[in-house]
Formats: C-alpha cells, sequence, structure tokens
RNA sequence: GGACCUGUGGUGCAGCUCGGAGUGCACGCCGGCCUGUCAAGCCGGAGGCCGCGGGUUCAAAUCCCGUCAGGUCCGCCA
C-alpha cells in the first residue's frame, strides 16, 4: 500500500521552552493513505455525514447478535503533549487543537471535562464503530478478536441522544461500517491492554510491547520524548554544544564496576562501557568546548533499587569552561524550571536553598533529605549533654556525643512496639535511643527518659523539640555523624505516614561542601569520599595545611524531595594539586599517570578552570512523573537483576564467538 | 554478598496462622442466545504439576529445608 506524506514537510518545529503546544507549534499531520485518512479520536458532530477511512485496533467489542459495536483505538503519538491534525493544511477543525500547554490540556469542546479524556490519552483514542447484519463486513467483524488490527470505512453518523457517551472524545457520533480490511489478527492475548487490571512484572516485561499498548507506559515515552526536547532546546539556547562520546573506552580504576567488551583484534584486552562520560568532558573542557551537553548512556553493573536502573540509565551531562559553583547551579536551576514548567503542574521555588553537607547529616540524618516539610533533627547537646541524672545525657560531651531529639507529631499514643522499633533501628546504627511521651490530656509524661529526666528537663527536651500534648519526643545520642540517621528515618516514616509533604511541591535543594576524604574504616587509611576529580576549597594549600577531615570539597549534590539526582563539582585541573589530592589518597603520581593517562597529560597543556553536574534523566523524569520506580519510564527495562526478559540477554554465545574473542569460559565450580 | 515480601487455570486475587479430595471470586477463552451497547447482557462449557526439588505426616497449596522467578530494602553505586 503505498505511503503518501502529504503535509508540506510533515515537520514539527523546535519547541521553545515556555510552551511545546504554544500556537507557533505546527500541528502534527496525518499520514493519509489507503490505510486512514482521520484518526479515531479526532472524529466530533462537524464530521456527521461525511465518509471517513480509519484504522487502529479492535479495543473491545459488543456483540448484540443483530447488531455490533466495535471500538476501534488510534495508535499512541506525539498527541499526548502536541496539537494534532488530520488535514494536510493545518486546519485544526476536527482535532482540537489550540494555544494549549500541555500543563492545561482539557478535554476537546463540546464534550465532557473528564480528565480522561485529555488529549492523547486512551478515551481520547477510542471510537465506536457500528455494524448490522446485512453489512458485508458484519460476519469477519464479529469474528475477530481483540487486538486485531482493520482498515475500515464507513459513514460517520450521529448517536441516538440517549446513547451518546460522556466518557470518549468521540462520544456523540459512531462510524457505519461499509468495508472492512483485516491488517492482521490477533490470538489470544497474555494479559488483557484494554482492561485496567494490575499485572504482574514478569508478564510486563516480557510482553512489554503489549504492556505499552495499553497506554499510560507509551503515553509516558510521549513526555518523555517531550522531555528530552525541553532539555536540549533550553541548554542549546543556553549555549551548550551536544558532544557524543563514545560507548566503547577503557575501564576506570575508580567507581563501580566496570561492563567490559572483549576485543577481536587485541586478544586478552578489553573495552569498557562509560559509567559516565567524566573523563570525555574534561577533555572536551580542554578541547576549548566552552560549554558541552550530553543525554548520555551510562553503563555500571551494580544492583539495582527503584530508583537506580540495572546496567544502563541516561544521565544529562553538562561541563562549562570557566565557570564556578555558582554557575552550575543557576545553568541547573534554569533547566530544572524549564522542565518542571512544561511538563508538571508542580510548583520549585528557587533559588534551590543550599545545605551543607555536615548540616543535612545533623539536621535530616541524610545526605538526601525531603524538605518538603519540617520535623527537623534538633541537636539538645549543649542544652541536656552533662547536665542530668541520666548517664547517656550526662556523658555525652566527654565522649564527644551528641544529643539528637526529633519530634513525633501526635505520636503520645502510639504502641510500644513502635518505640521499641525505633530504638532497634538506632542501636543496629551504633547509637542510643529513647523516648518521651506526653499524653494529649495533659498527665504525666511517660516514656523511659520521663523515669530518668526532671520536670525542668522534661519541659527542656519537649521545648527543644517543639513538642506538646499528644506527641512523642524521640532521642539519640552518640556520634555526631551518625547520631541523626535512626531520627531522620523516623522522620521520613512520619511524613510519609502522616501526609506532611505537599504533592505539588518540588523542594529542590543543594547540598554543599562535601568532605573531600573520609577514613577507610578498616584500613584508617584517607579514601575519596565522592569524587577525586573536584577541587579541594582552599586549593593545594588546604591540601598541604589542614587535616584531611577538615578540607571540604567544591562538590555538591542536587536533590528534590529526599531523592539524590545529580552529584557535581568544581574540577580539579591542576596538577600538583591533583598530585598532591591523589597522595593524601595513597595514590603515588606515577598511578594516577596510569591510571587517568588521558587527564594527566591534557592537564599539563593548559585545562581551563572548569565545572559541571550530570543530573539523572530518567530519575528526575521520575520524579516528575510521580511514578514509583523508573521501570515505568523506560520503554525496555531490564528486571531488577538485569535481566532482559524480553530479548531474552543476557545469554550464551556460540563457542564460534568465544573463540573469535579468545575467551573462555570458566563457570565457578557448584558446592 | 545479605534481609524481607510475593509465586494458586491465560490474567488478577482469596484459600496458607489452625494440614483433611484443586475449594472459591472477578476477568479472559470456547459454544449458544441476543437490534443500542459503552470493559454490553444472559445461558452453557473447557481450562490446574497450587513455581520447582526434597523433607515431616496416615494425609501438604497449607508446616520445614533448598532452589528458581518477580519485587522492595541493606551492602554496593568515586
Amino acid at each position: 500500500m503505498p505511503e503518501t506524506e502529504t503535509a508540506s514537510g510533515g515537520q514539527r518545529r523546535a519547541l521553545s521552552p515556555q510552551g511545546p503546544a504554544s500556537p507557533a507549534a505546527p500541528p502534527v499531520p496525518l499520514l493519509v493513505n489507503g490505510y486512514r485518512d482521520r484518526r479515531c479520536g479526532s472524529l466530533r458532530n462537524t464530521d456527521i455525514g461525511s465518509e471517513v477511512r480509519l484504522a487502529g485496533w479492535v479495543a473491545a467489542k459488543r456483540d448484540h447478535g443483530g447488531l455490533l459495536f466495535v471500538d476501534l483505538r488510534d495508535p499512541i503519538g506525539p498527541d499526548a503533549y502536541l496539537p494534532v491534525t488530520d488535514w494536510p493544511q493545518g486546519d485544526a477543525a476536527g482535532a482540537g487543537t489550540g494555544p494549549e500547554t500541555l500543563a492545561s490540556t482539557g478535554a476537546p469542546a463540546g464534550t465532557a471535562t473528564d480528565a480522561s479524556l485529555a488529549r492523547g490519552h486512551h478515551n481520547a483514542r477510542i471510537v465506536q464503530l457500528v455494524c448490522h447484519p446485512g453489512a458485508e463486513a458484519f460476519e469477519t467483524l464479529s469474528r475477530l478478536r481483540a487486538e486485531s488490527v482493520v482498515s475500515v470505512t464507513g459513514r460517520v453518523v450521529a448517536r441516538p441522544p440517549e446513547t451518546v457517551n460522556q466518557k470518549l472524545a468521540t462520544g456523540s457520533v459512531e462510524v457505519e461500517v461499509s468495508e472492512l480490511e483485516v491488517l492482521s489478527s490477533a490470538d489470544v492475548l497474555p494479559f488483557s491492554v484494554e482492561r485496567d487490571s494490575e499485572v504482574g512484572e514478569e508478564a510486563r516485561l516480557t510482553y512489554r510491547y503489549l504492556d505499552m499498548r495499553r497506554g499510560p507506559v507509551a503515553e509516558r515515552l510521549a513526555k518523555r520524548a517531550l522531555f528530552a526536547q525541553v532539555a536540549r532546546t533550553h541548554l542549546a539556547t543556553r549555549g551548550f554544544l551536544e558532544v557524543q562520546t563514545p560507548v566503547l573506552t577503557a575501564s576506570s580504576p575508580e567507581g563501580a564496576r566496570d561492563y567490559l567488551v572483549p576485543s577481536r583484534l587485541y586478544p586478552g584486552e578489553f573495552y569498557a562501557l562509560p559509567q559516565a562520560p567524566q573523563q570525555f568532558k574534561q577533555l572536551l573542557m580542554v578541547s576549548g568546548i566552552e560549554r558541552y551537553f550530553q543525554i548520555a548512556p551510562c553503563f555500571r553493573d551494580e544492583a539495582s533499587r527503584a530508583d537506580r536502573s540495572p546496567g544502563e540509565f541516561y544521565q544529562i551531562d553538562m561541563e562549562m569552561a570557566f565557570a564556578t559553583q555558582e554557575d552550575v547551579f543557576r545553568e541547573v536551576e534554569l533547566l530544572f524550571s524549564a522542565l518542571v514548567s512544561n511538563l508538571t503542574q508542580k510548583h520549585a521555588p528557587t533559588p534551590y536553598p543550599r545545605i551543607k553537607y555536615a548540616d543535612a547529616l545533623a539536621r535530616y540524618g541524610t545526605d538526601k533529605p525531603d524538605t518538603r516539610f519540617g520535623l527537623e533533627v534538633v541537636d539538645l547537646t549543649s542544652k541536656l549533654g552533662g547536665r542530668t541524672e541520666l548517664p547517656m545525657f550526662a556523658e555525652a560531651p566527654a565522649k564527644r556525643h551528641a544529643v539528637r531529639a526529633v519530634l513525633a507529631p501526635g505520636a503520645a499514643g502510639r504502641p510500644r512496639s513502635w518505640f521499641d522499633a525505633f530504638a532497634e533501628t538506632a542501636r543496629a546504627s551504633g547509637a542510643t535511643g529513647s523516648w518521651l511521651q506526653l499524653p494529649p490530656d495533659g498527665s504525666e509524661r511517660r516514656g523511659p527518659l520521663s523515669r530518668k529526666l526532671t520536670d525542668e528537663e522534661m519541659d527542656v527536651l519537649a521545648a527543644g523539640a517543639g513538642a506538646s500534648s499528644g506527641d512523642a519526643v524521640l532521642t539519640c545520642v552518640g556520634p555526631s555523624a551518625s547520631a541523626s540517621v535512626p531520627l531522620g528515618q523516623v522522620r521520613s516514616a512520619l511524613g510519609r505516614e502522616l501526609g506532611l509533604a505537599d504533592p505539588g511541591l518540588l523542594a529542590f535543594c543543594w547540598i554543599v561542601d562535601f568532605p573531600m576524604f573520609e577514613r577507610n574504616p578498616e584500613t584508617g587509611a584517607w579514601d575519596f569520599s565522592h569524587n577525586p576529580f573536584s577541587m579541594p576549597q582552599g586549593g593545594l594549600k588546604a591540601l598541604e595545611d589542614n587535616d584531611p577531615a577538615d578540607i571540604v570539597a567544591y562538590q555538591y549534590d542536587v536533590v528534590c524531595n529526599g531523592l539524590e539526582l545529580s552529584s557535581g563539582a568544581v574540577r580539579n585541573h591542576l596538577p600538583e594539586v591533583m598530585e598532591k589530592a591523589f597522595a593524601i589518597a595513597g595514590y603515588s603520581r606515577d598511578r594516577v599517570e596510569r591510571s587517568f593517562p588521558a587527564l594527566w597529560n591534557a592537564f599539563r597543556y593548559g585545562p581551563p578552570p572548569h565545572a559541571g553536574i550530570a543530573p539523572g534523566f530518567d530519575r528526575l523524569f521520575m520524579l516528575l512523573e510521580d511514578q514509583p520506580n523508573l521501570r515505568e519510564v523506560i520503554a525496555f527495562p531490564l528486571a531488577q537483576n538485569a535481566r532482559d526478559l524480553l530479548m531474552g540477554a543476557p545469554a550464551p554465545v556460540t563457542p564460534e564467538q568465544l573463540s573469535e574473542l579468545h575467551l573462555q569460559i570458566a563457570l565457578p565450580k557448584k558446592p
């Protein structure tokens, strides 16, 4: 069947950061050919009387014997966020186009305003076909299974008033089928595409194409495409050049486990897939590129989490020459604002608050705090430490322990098991947990602390935590760096249970001043605590004069709602500073040179100062879409164990392939 | 590397605590009826190695051990 591109070019204009579906954006045309000349979901009252050709999937069949209804469903297209038209010239009469932004996408005029009718959604992609027994198509159509694909010709007719369906965008009309062509027939499906039932993860991944045909995942992919376009367009207007970097590269000694690719030409040698284009982007800075970005694939052979894909993921990798930490913060806030305003109706206050790493640990017990709500951990070391009869508090200053507390609103009446669980959590992280309950009726305070503290001390504790009747105060005593951790966990749990977080808020914040080094608890040696290429604050002098424990780096994270979205840093571009930093971490100059030959050499030839960041693309999009895990925003995700249930990867290869690569398999012996 | 949750006709679930015949629900599937449905309705039917292996027991979907698969978390992720 010939396919005719009837639109003039059919191109979309680049999206402006201000609005993808702004009036300036031309509507997306339909390919008009032998398959169809209209989209199912586009038919309206104004089409009554016209003859149309439609194609799509048989979504549902209602066979009355003497009368047959079929719901025909469009494919999922860019109409999820762009205006569409069924006419080459961009005549928008039937497609409900207009100056809508995605955030305000509403129902087409003249029908129900149900949110499920929003453009691009399931009920906006359906039209009802009607077929009478006399019609030639009747027998064939009535025998077709759901999800078969057909092309039909028919006349658009008005539905009898009492049968108008408010749930469909096309609900006031139907199409009387005169001709039917079966384009493909479907076998019985492993699960229903049309019904809104839960399907197990295994079945969804194995039949991912059917899972996507159900709607939500594919609609999200359409939105993900918009996300990428907004990011690209925005960064381009900010002067960032999109540069692609190799996927086959060298293994780097730092970081996660590498995925290795054996070399055929060089027996016994391997490429590695990049964990991130970190060294390449720094080399681009040395190359004289002013601003670089890339939606970069990253590969890490590490265990997965709901917010961490196994195997591979994408970063919006960015780097700028002659830039400071402030410049990076501003560019990221501008980029995120463009993404948030184009893709969501959430609010994301700027500038993002900045929290020192050490403060984040103290106030939230984590370096990725959810700052949408309060309940911050308070430090009562100076008020209660050393002053009470209770040994735990009394001895804290001498042991250099911190006394910390968090408010548990309305928790006075919680069961003993809840408090015990907290105490156990505290013990597991090497601290001592206790608590005080303030009964709602104002009666005698209860809990272990009530037995050892004076009334005045309890007042200090309650006031310090901001507790009143009905609340509880949880306390934790331990080393300063870890005393807040169990309290932070309780804080997060309380936030969830009590619904303290505004779901419409994206509370971004910067975590700054990460320590440069940390002691390896086993060897006592100094390790890089994060990125070894970060510039220490104070430069060479700080490295020479200060205790490594006190050196902080120009190293930062951007965090939102308790999710870490990215790490970044002002890079260390000075070989002598790098040499010293690596020396503290126990690397000889020789070893640095051997480990990072390209950077080491490049930095001898005039590297500009530079800084950058690499926000996680999938994770940021998952956050904006309120999705609980990354599989919901990825077309073909691996299962948790890094298996591809659809394609069957990984899989053994032939002996010939192995031999060509000079590889032998030595499986571990079974016990 | 470790912990926990889940696994029951094609799909989703109940049954498992307290062992007693594969018992049940919703959907799907097959056949029949049906001219205004909207995930149509009504009648009938088929479909099961209760993930797999071992153990305890007179008897195991149910209890125990192991294992596989899916998920969540800890470690890990410079």
